[in-house]
RNA sequence: GGAGAGGUGGCCGAGUGGUUAAAGGCAGCAGACUGUAAAUCUGCCCGCGUAUGCGUACGCUGGUUCGAAUCCAGCCCUCUCCA
């Protein structure tokens, strides 16, 4: 086993179509790995297409965990991520295989390579009451979130999604969120990690990004919506916020042209492409790669050295 | 040929004599980020620049005025309608 243990768990992180996916499946192929979601979206069952999931000959050729397996009605986050991912990790590991965490959203990234806070999970009531709070009187949510939890002065008066989530911690623990996140993070998943960043030059992966969506118009993406659409779901579950999805829902309702949909989705990806680079940019130190044979070299030079 | 409307910063679009480098929006760039993160939020955004600083700027040319994107004249161009 501690021999086993000396193989690191790899993460390919990156952003939208900087070609993580094939990266992570070639990777697999060589070293004897599995492939883990760590994707916000791509874990949503009703959007295969729109989310750019692995695709049924990508399942045949190595294994792929995570993708899909979350309801849109439900609501995912990172705290549930890092505990289905660690689930998964162990089972990889059990079996002798190399984890391969691939995905673009960082933070569900650094819940496994760095941890969370061991914060409860919060009752969607308290969020919910909350959120009605704010509607009412965005001030008056602040001062109170002040008086239980001064450190949070720092959140930006206009950030109702922190501001809410700092007093929901509250609430629900009797605890002020600074206080929790001065504890050490817990990192669910032991053993080492190898991890990796897909960069692309931003002109190619803009143009990358707008192929991309009309490669998923052409395999029936609107479709995927008009299904999404029929079920009724509440306007701010996470799955409606995928990409795309507002935009084709505005056209769907007729308040938008196809043209006009396209070219929405199509900036809103180039707009999260840049996010993610800052992102990763700022918050993560990890190695950066243009190339996918480059990253791919790379891992496995680091993998068979060991 | 005739009658209207209009030309504003990368784009859209306010502004009708001074407090206007010129509202607002978009695009762009930069940044924040511990459980909604494909989310949420912030800053910059004519050039130089530490600037309460200098230069340049509202189709063109000239004029009125202490002062014009804003008023006047001529010219150029665009759009709509009539012929």
């Amino acid at each position: 086993m501690a021999r086993q243990e000396l193989v690191p768990m790899i993460v390919i992180a990156g952003p939208t179509a900087s070609g993580k996916s094939s990266s992570a499946i070639a990777l697999a192929e060589v070293l004897g790995g599995e492939v883990i979601c760590a994707d916000s979206m791509q874990v949503y069952r009703d959007l295969a297409i729109l989310t750019a999931r692995p695709s049924a000959e990508d399942h045949a050729r190595v294994p792929h965990h995570l993708y899909g397996h979350v309801e849109g009605s439900d609501r995912y986050s990172a705290g549930r991520f890092a505990r289905d991912a660690q689930t998964v990790i162990k089972a990889i590991r059990a079996r002798g295989n190399v984890p391969i965490l691939c995905g673009g959203t960082g933070l569900y990234l650094k819940a496994i390579t760095e941890g969370l806070s061991p914060i409860p999970d919060i009752a969607q009531a308290v969020t919910e009451a909350l959120n009605a709070a704010w509607l009412a009187s965005p001030k008056g949510v602040r001062s109170r979130l002040l008086s239980v939890d001064p450190e949070m002065e720092r959140l930006a008066p206009a950030d109702q999604q922190r501001h809410i989530r700092a007093l929901a911690v509250f609430d629900e623990t009797g605890r002020p969120l600074s206080s929790w996140q001065k504890e050490p993070r817990v990192r669910l998943a032991e053993g080492p990690v190898l991890p990796l960043l897909l960069c692309p030059q931003r002109e190619i992966l803009y143009q990358r990004g707008e192929e991309r969506f009309d490669r998923m118009l052409a395999e029936g993406a609107l479709d995927e919506v008009r299904a999404l659409r029929a079920r009724g779901l509440a306007r701010d579950l996470p799955v409606m916020k995928a990409l795309g999805v507002p935009e084709l829902l505005a056209h769907l309702s007729g308040l938008m042209s196809h043209e006009d949909a396209v070219a929405a989705a199509k900036q809103e990806t180039r707009r999260f492409a840049k996010r993610q680079l800052t992102w990763f940019r700022n918050q993560t130190g990890w190695q950066a790669f243009e190339e996918e044979d480059a990253i791919i070299a790379h891992a496995r030079a680091a993998t068979t050295a060991t």
